[in-house]
DNA sequence: CCAAAAGTGTTACTCGTACACCCATGT
DNA sequence: ACATGGGTGTACGAGTAACACTTTTGG
């Protein structure tokens, strides 16, 4: 449950102070719907059940260095955005001791999405976002609001880059959005759209199918100044 | 520097723990300048250095109702408006042990801005944004972090209602909007955005001065749906 | 030839922005 | 009378939203 080392030691403070922890909503595309990485729990409280993956900050990390080694450790995922988005602080949310969970976002591309690699946890598992098992703490909680974060951003379009593989259709693309959103996008609107912001840009290659080939786009590299 | 029960009892863990600690950036307007409220340190580290006013978290409180005791015991301040906006968690951002902050932006109505009240500090005192003494901790970090998140905010002009008094002049609303934003509006079309907006309505009443009496505005109470 | 998804332009509307003059009061 | 801020309307451009048909491939 913790990476510290193991050794027992006993810190002892003047006052009573949380534990503080990171929790990962990392979030997924799969046939064109949106999935979350769960993790099964293999200890108490709540053995068996599933969580989101997340764990305990230690002393010489910041909060941003504690999420990514967790992701690490408990996924083996390499995510293509990780960002802070909330706080969940209520005294009783962890029966054991009172644990502050600092809460992320993260994204992983549609072309990587296999975690089970460097595995910490039991079990890992992606689940469809609108179709969730019963879960740990108020991990239902911090997903309905990593969820809504989510879209929060989607509506800027550049976040959802992060979904998609290194290349990929603007129809990939525009479901990704939908997925997201709720809503459906014109097609000739969301492709005027995205071009026209200049984060992406077209390859040579060219994705085949059962139908029309379709040009595959890639992520334009940042540009800092001009052009 | 605590609230807790002094009688020092001792709290022991298995692994260490932060202490977690919230921090106010209080803002609030004065002569048209956008001023933030510090305290003079009455205790070390940092003895008589100026910082933001915040305290540590109680073992029966979440973030939020530390905030507002905070506020309360350290300012008497009734605030309009608040809310979390970011984590500090460098692991030596202070020197004593590990703390965890999590920062609030809180505003003030220009007509109860009157910190004295209900006073814990030492010294309490508005200061100008763009002239800020010497800062304890990573505070001075804290405070351009939250004048970036008030500044973002301020664009959609809501969050600038919580910084005017009960009743005010468009005038003054614009003067805040641009004290926030740098950038000077014009007033045509400042006006016909807000009154668009719906989020205000005129009162009866006019401020008089050496000058043409203007119109005095009031905050129209949150309709749920509809007209 | 049928199914499946790709690709493509124009028009209407909304919203933001630029811009300059007269008005009511206090001194 | 003058100084001080209050108050007002319009025209242009940019960006967003609505809208339907043809194209290319695989089976």
């Amino acid at each position: 449950m913790s990476t510290h080392e193991p050794e027992a030691g006993r810190f002892v403070y003047k006052y009573p102070h949380p534990a503080v922890a990171s929790d990962l909503a990392i979030f997924g595309l799969r046939g064109g719907r949106l999935m979350i990485l769960l993790i099964r729990r293999g200890g108490e409280p709540f053995l068996g059940s599933w969580a989101l993956p997340g764990g305990f900050l230690n002393p010489t990390e910041d909060l941003d260095a504690c999420a990514r080694r967790e992701l690490q450790e408990e996924t083996g995922l390499e995510v293509a955005y990780l960002k802070q988005f909330g706080i969940f602080s209520a005294p009783d949310r962890d029966p054991r001791e009172r644990v502050i969970s600092v809460a992320y976002l993260a994204l992983v591309p549609a072309d990587r999405v296999n975690p089970e690699a460097g595995s910490d946890a039991a079990d890992v598992a992606w689940r469809f976002v609108d179709d969730l098992p019963p879960l740990a703490f108020d991990h239902a909680e911090i997903i309905r609001e990593a969820t809504a974060a989510l879209r929060r951003e989607a509506e800027g379009l550049e976040i959802l880059l992060n979904l998609m593989p290194r290349r990929f259709t603007l129809s990939r693309l525009q479901s990704a959005y939908e997925a997201i959103c709720g809503a459906s996008a014109d097609k000739r609107n969301f492709r005027a759209r995205i071009l026209a912001s200049g984060l992406v840009e077209a390859t040579e290659e060219m994705e085949r199918g059962s139908h029309r080939p379709a040009q595959l786009y890639e992520r334009r590299p940042k540009v800092l100044n001009g052009e």
